[in-house]
DNA sequence: CCTAGACCTAAAGCGCACTCGAGGACTTAA
DNA sequence: TTAAGTCCTCGAGTGCGCTTTAGGTCTAGG
């Protein structure tokens, strides 16, 4: 069972282009029919899945690149992909302490207003 | 107290650049002394200071340009500033969301693959 | 006097991650 | 048999948020 471009992109919630472009990056290699559209297989999804996720949490897409490049070849850089997913893993955690730090300012500042708008 | 530019931009943890870069896009106005550099009260800094929360939380410059020029006005459309604050509000708390249900992929795959090797 | 250093302006440039457009092939349905 | 729909490639375009460059002023120190 594979889908076409306009199903994988649908279920994977990104455009058509960005699945180009993503091919064109090195991220993703995906098989064709006879007629030469691609054809995305289940595990291609999953493997998008993994994309779109490292993607939203604003892993760059040079990054994604090595790391693609490391499932690509054979599981003896498990290794390697551990330690790229780990220093990620660290940078989403300081991002998300920023992010609630930050979150608490603008929670002060709306209280702020809403109390001068009481007074 | 006035802070010169090269200060201003060691404390607000940002350039030069991009102090010049934020008052030209409208997000700032800061005095000048007798030979026309900028002087940067602590106000403009706690102000500074705000923008830097609202970028580091992915409000877009034109968001932030609508929001600095409720401040310039007077008071009376602090209810205004609210909306916007409370919006921003709404969707860091989704990014939030998103990115501790991301980083759970992010560790579930680091999991995975330490499992690959112990194996 | 001269040089170094901090600042100024205006405009151009850059890196990133898409996003779009042109032109064409192939398939299917009326 | 023609019109619509989906896909293809390649290259150019876009929007954002800075960042850099070029050319100049002013001031203080040696």
């Amino acid at each position: 069972m594979t889908f076409a471009i306009s199903d994988a992109a649908k279920q994977a919630g990104i455009s058509i282009h960005t699945l180009h472009y993503y091919e064109r990056e090195g991220l993703l290699q995906v098989g064709r029919s006879s007629n030469g559209h691609r054809r995305y297989s289940s595990s291609d999804l999953e493997w998008i899945g993994i994309l779109t996720c490292l993607r939203q949490t604003g892993m760059p897409i040079r990054t994604m690149r090595r790391f693609a490049t490391l499932v690509q070849q054979d599981s003896s850089n498990i290794p390697e992909r551990i330690e790229i997913l780990k220093i990620h893993r660290l940078e989403v955690l300081a991002n998300l302490a920023a992010l609630t730090h930050n979150l608490e300012h603008v929670e002060y500042k709306i209280d702020y207003y809403e109390k001068v708008l009481a007074s």
